[in-house]
DNA sequence: AAATTCTCCTGAAGGC
DNA sequence: TGCCTTCAGGAGAATT
């Protein structure tokens, strides 16, 4: 599932393809998103300059002349620079045309969006109540332990709630709290400014090193395999239940806090 | 207001 | 081998 690493990877890798072109249109095969794709999208698009791709939390945003597509992967989504007239397959739901490629999208769980705004992007509603970036210079261990007071629910829901901070999915959560040696199900407000700094670091931590892992595997983005960026890295505790703990070979514990798959050691986070 | 639950969807994995 | 069940998960919406 694309957290923020693979989002940010996907964004460099379609960049330099797409940026500064202009569009011929659009293909919509299937409409059904989390949210329908707009319908006459084909028309709007057609004819303007893609100005900048960038990206807002997990969102990927194409800047075009008159306004923006805002691009959700969900949890299944992928974006693939091909080479124009390839035919797509099953779950390919749109395709966006250039001169001399086209960028797709596939999302076969369609947990993922498009949609389309002339207002500018950081007003909408999907993106106006959305916390720092945790690689920006406004995130750090104060602003964590200012949105913490108070909190009497676990430090893990505080740091995968996007009005806090964004982009810190699962997978990455288990991790920092576990580098962070924090007990995810620990009440937010119980938690020492101190430790807060430290969570912060390593927040950035897996997020930058998995970006940068993604960076190395994603060369040439056309012939990238699509594999997510968190197989490069090493995981610590997600998905390792009864595995040994890397700091003390006490097996990983896992259970459930907001519905979601924790991991952690019972020694090593407190 | 904060916290929790529900919801969308389908591929993968596990059980028998 | 194959069918059936369960699970996973981003994040907005609904509910408590």
């Amino acid at each position: 599932m694309p957290e923020l690493p693979e989002v940010e990877t996907t964004r460099r890798g379609i960049r330099p393809h797409i940026e500064g072109q202009t569009l011929l249109g659009a293909v919509v095969r299937q409409r059904r998103l989390r949210w329908p794709v707009p319908a006459g999208l084909d028309r709007t698009v057609a004819g303007q300059r893609l100005l900048h791709v960038s990206r807002r939390a997990k969102y990927l945003l194409l800047e075009l002349e008159q306004g923006t597509l805002l691009i959700h992967l969900g949890m299944s989504g992928s974006l693939r620079i091909l080479p124009p007239e390839t035919p797509a397959g099953a779950h390919d739901h749109l395709d966006l045309l250039f001169p001399d490629c086209l960028l797709r999208l596939r999302d076969p769980r369609r947990f993922g969006a498009v949609l389309w705004t002339r207002e500018p992007v950081a007003d909408h509603p999907l993106l106006r109540h959305l916390g720092p970036e945790p690689l920006g210079d406004t995130f750090d261990g104060a602003w964590l332990h200012q949105a913490a007071a108070g909190r009497r629910s676990a430090v893990k829901n505080l740091i995968m709630d996007g009005r806090v901070v964004v982009g810190v999915g699962n997978i990455y959560a288990n991790e920092a709290l576990f580098l962070s040696g924090i007990l995810p199900s620990r009440a937010s407000g119980r938690i020492a400014r101190q430790r807060y700094d430290r969570l912060a670091g390593t927040i950035r931590q897996v997020l930058s090193a998995a970006i940068e892992q993604g960076g190395t595997t994603l060369r040439d983005f056309q012939q990238e395999d699509g594999r997510p960026g968190y197989f490069a890295q090493e995981l610590r505790v997600y998905g390792r239940e009864g595995q040994a703990c890397p700091n003390c070979d006490a097996p990983i514990l896992q259970r459930r806090i907001g519905q979601r798959s924790t991991f952690y050691c019972r020694y090593c986070q407190r």
